[in-house]
DNA sequence: AAATGTAGCGCC
DNA sequence: AAACGGCGCTACATTT
């Protein structure tokens, strides 16, 4: 129920019961007149210059936009959907709403709820502002805006999802800070902002409590401009017992370790109760010393690189910093990441060092925005003033430093900090040495098969245009549309957002009508062949250096990122380029070879995830179905009553199949009806006949759905959480919204534990792997080459290479690893093993 | 010219 | 209207 206290103040609450169209004088903007609908001359009963309501109590005070319909009606701001998902976001986080001060920017209607321009904003602020407060002497403890006009007219600012989070002085009050976030009306809109939205408000209600206003504590910087100076310090380093943890960052000229240079490095640390942030340059600037990172045999380089290497060391994603130093010399290992560690605190918010200190720091993000500004969103390292520079790079480092403990303490509470030291960081170590080592490729098998998909497009492209009687750009979306729809007149039985599709799907259904279609699948997937995963080159796009051959070092290797942080479910994610989706195509996995006269060690898990959902569900029926030869073939059997001496042909088995993935994914049966092309009611008998074979599973997914909403989260069998927001708020506004999230995270909470699950383990297998081959030949950039490693996983899978004579007994260690018990469930998975010459096979 | 959004498609 | 979970990369189209 919205508050319906009036503002306890007499003088202001009876303004405020009062603001009617009769008393309010104010005709300074055009919106006076245009507020009422119909026009004020329509003598409709309507109010408009409304003002606040709360007793401000709290100290909170609220800016919205302007009024909306329902505003107009009832004369109070925030009444309406907005203000209703405000009520449950305030009640939810404990701030008593009718303590705090609500009110708009805009205290009028702007026409068909147009957005106020900033000439209406600005005039209201001016005329309105001292008036609308609970009492004239009243002073906020915090202002809080919500929206973009809000933003603008108190700050002067623009793009929302940069600034919220963030506590800016205010400009209205002198000592008030003003925290800034999204309006209640843009989650409706997108109800995925709601736990940021949340977060702020809980943000700002830590401040108002002074439980955390996110001060920074004083920190000495320092730039160090003379060698004596940085020999100094490394003395002081060095000799410091205990050796203080440092958190260090650098600044390079890109983002490519192997091409671009370090251009500073900045270490922050603790140390004789002070925070000290230093910061140096390693490229030559004048005035200025600088430690020259390719001379190796100095004074200074062998100082920095003990200094690192024997060092307990903080960064924020180390993955990018830390293969940086091993290329330039120095074995930097990452201790503590903060964003591996924010990553199992919160699977869905971004990880990235600017928003972590804008949620986590808010009073260092206003120093932040500072100092963006000075030096321009977009600057160039190599144009930035040396001063600018050094301080822009303490401050990250010093800033990691903060977060780290932070982070550190909240693993601590909940409970996470042996999976995040036992298993998150010594996943990332091993994953940087995998991507640092990277794969070998094939070179000319790439540009022999890049060519043969090339003549395929010339041929298939002359075809095309014969059949259609023109040349024209079919990769257009417009220009297909146009071809196919209305020059070739064929059904649209697809639309996008922008119009027809012209999916695969849909082309397949049309290739019954006319021979085009089938064309334009084929040379779309020659074309992504050619763009995506070879050369690059497809004889069409202007766009060259795309394709796998141009992230090839001098070597020939591939170098792709592993991302800790790229998924909600614990899964990796793999970047420039992704190795998670080279084509299963045997042809084009045998462009990926092991070194000269070693060999590839391909091990992979079998049906993981839907083992998993057997064992989680403790169904006796899917237990014995998952154990048993052929889990497909045995469901199929269990359904239709084949029995065990009749075979079953693949197509059979391939329904059986679709049917077990998709439960493992929640998909329904009409989605099933579609993917085979048969009738629903068939695929719904089939699925109620799964569901009675196998009685635990539905149990259990119900059981997940119940727990997300009840805990708000799920949690996996290593201890992984994934957590859900809180529907019940969006309900109130928008029920039938909520209604489509809540399958969606239905899904999720049944999906989540079968795919963080397997992920985990594979996760644990590269982990150990690493450990124990590390143990064997400790693992350094310059010798990498020499001892066997991992070089791919793609999600159940892992690839290994290794010299020919070792490959027994690293066959022997990968199985044990793989056949280790999962936590909890206590069985092992079954896995796979092969030796290859290439991935695809031998050759 | 750069940033953003969309469609489409590769993988488990 | 129907609804299958998790990703990244490419080209094209549109916006700034």
């Amino acid at each position: 129920m919205p508050d319906l206290q009036l503002p306890t103040n007499i003088q202001f609450a009876q303004r405020f019961e009062d603001s009617t169209i009769t008393d309010f004088k104010c005709q300074k903007c055009p919106l006076w007149e245009t507020s009422v609908a119909g026009g004020r001359s329509s003598g409709k009963i309507m109010r408009s210059g409304v003002y606040g309501r709360g007793t401000g109590r709290n100290g909170l005070l609220i800016y919205g936009e302007a009024l909306g319909h329902t505003e107009i009606i009832i004369g109070r701001p925030f009444v309406g959907d907005a203000g209703k998902l405000l009520s449950e976001v305030l009640s939810e986080i404990g701030i008593v709403e009718s303590q705090s001060y609500i009110t708009n920017t805009v205290r009028c209607r702007p026409p068909s709820n147009r957005v106020p321009v900033a000439s209406e904003q600005d005039i209201c602020m001016e005329n309105h502002f001292t008036k609308d407060l609970p009492a004239p002497d009243w002073k906020p403890k915090l202002v809080l805006t919500l929206g973009a006009v809000a933003l603008r007219s108190m700050l002067h600012m623009q793009k929302i999802s940069e600034r919220r989070g963030i506590f800016y002085d205010s400009p209205m009050f002198a000592g008030v800070k003003t925290l800034c976030t999204y309006h209640p009306a843009a989650i409706l809109r997108k109800p995925e902002l709601y736990p940021i939205l949340r977060d702020d408000i809980r943000r700002a209600k830590d401040y108002l409590n002074d439980t955390d206003r996110g001060d920074l504590p004083p920190v000495t910087n320092i730039q160090i401009r003379t060698r004596t100076d940085f020999l100094e310090w490394m003395d002081y380093l060095l000799s410091a017992d205990p050796r203080p943890a440092l958190s260090v960052d650098i600044e390079s000229t890109g983002l490519n370790y192997r091409k671009d240079k370090i251009v500073s490095i900045s270490m922050s640390f603790y140390s004789e109760d002070n925070y000290v942030s230093l910061a140096f340059l390693t490229d030559a600037r004048p005035e200025w010393w600088h430690l020259n990172l390719t001379d190796k045999q100095s004074l200074e380089f062998k100082l920095l690189q003990t200094l690192l290497e024997s060092s307990k060391l903080t960064f924020q994603n180390g993955d990018f910093d830390t293969k940086f130093f091993w290329y330039n010399g120095i074995h930097a290992v990452s201790n503590i990441d903060t964003l591996d560690a924010h990553y199992l605190l919160d699977e869905n918010s971004p990880h990235g060092l600017k928003h972590l200190v804008s949620m986590f720091l808010p009073k260092a993000g206003g120093y932040q925005q500072k100092i963006l500004e000075v030096i321009g969103g977009d600057w160039d390292i190599q144009l930035a003033s040396v001063k600018d520079l050094l301080e822009y790079n303490a401050s990250d480092a010093f800033f990691t430093h903060l977060l780290r403990d932070k982070f550190l303490d909240m693993l601590k509470h909940q409970g996470l900090k042996d999976l995040f030291e036992q298993h998150a960081m010594p996943l990332k170590r091993a994953l940087t040495c995998m991507s640092y080592r990277g794969i070998r490729m094939d070179r000319d098998r790439i540009m022999r098969l890049s060519e043969t998909y090339r003549k395929e497009i010339k041929e298939k492209e002359e075809k095309l245009y014969d059949l259609v009687g023109q040349r024209f750009k079919y990769t257009s979306q417009s220009q297909l549309i146009k071809v196919l729809y209305q020059d070739l007149g064929l059904p649209v039985y697809k639309e996008t957002k922008t119009g027809p599709s012209t999916d695969k799907e849909t082309m397949e259904e049309l290739a019954k009508l006319h021979p085009v279609p089938a064309l334009i699948v084929s040379l779309r997937h020659a074309r992504k062949m050619c763009q995506t995963y070879l050369d690059g080159n497809d004889g069409i796009s202007e766009d060259k250096g795309t394709g796998i051959l141009g992230h090839l070092d001098e070597y020939d290797r591939v170098h792709a990122s592993f991302l800790t942080h790229g998924t909600t479910s614990g899964r990796l994610a793999s970047k420039e380029p992704s190795l998670l989706n080279i084509p299963r195509d045997l042809e084009f996995r045998r462009c990926f070879i092991p070194q000269q006269g070693w060999q590839f060690i391909n091990a992979d898990y079998s049906q993981a995830e839907l083992i998993l959902l057997a064992y989680l569900s403790k169904d006796p029926s899917f237990i014995n179905a998952v154990t048993s030869e052929d889990l497909h073939t045995k469901v199929l059997r269990t359904l239709v009553g084949i029995d065990e001496s009749v075979p079953i042909d693949k197509e059979m088995r391939n329904f059986a199949k679709a049917i077990n993935f998709r439960k493992a994914y929640g998909g329904g049966s009409k989605g099933l009806a579609a993917q085979l092309g048969v009738e629903e009611e068939l695929t719904a008998s089939w699925y109620k006949k799964w569901d009675a074979a196998y009685p635990g599973i539905p149990e259990w997914m119900e059981s997940q759905a119940t727990l997300w909403q009840v805990k708000g989260e799920v949690v996996s069998i290593y201890g992984r959480k994934r957590r859900f927001p809180n529907l019940q708020v969006l309900a109130i506004a928008d029920p039938k919204r909520a209604r489509e999230q809540q399958g969606y995270y239905d899904r999720l909470s049944i999906n989540f534990p079968c795919q963080a699950g397997v992920a985990d383990t594979m996760n644990r297998t590269l982990r150990l792997l690493h450990y124990y081959l590390n143990r064997i030949w400790p693992w350094s950039p310059s010798t990498m080459y020499n001892h066997p490693g991992a070089v791919l996983t793609v999600h159940d899978e892992l690839l290994f290479e290794s010299p020919e004579e070792l490959v027994p007994d690293m066959c022997e260690l990968i199985r044990g690893i793989m056949s280790l018990p999962l936590p909890m469930i206590g069985i092992s998975l079954k896995s796979e093993m092969k030796v290859l010459s290439t991935w695809g096979g031998d050759v």
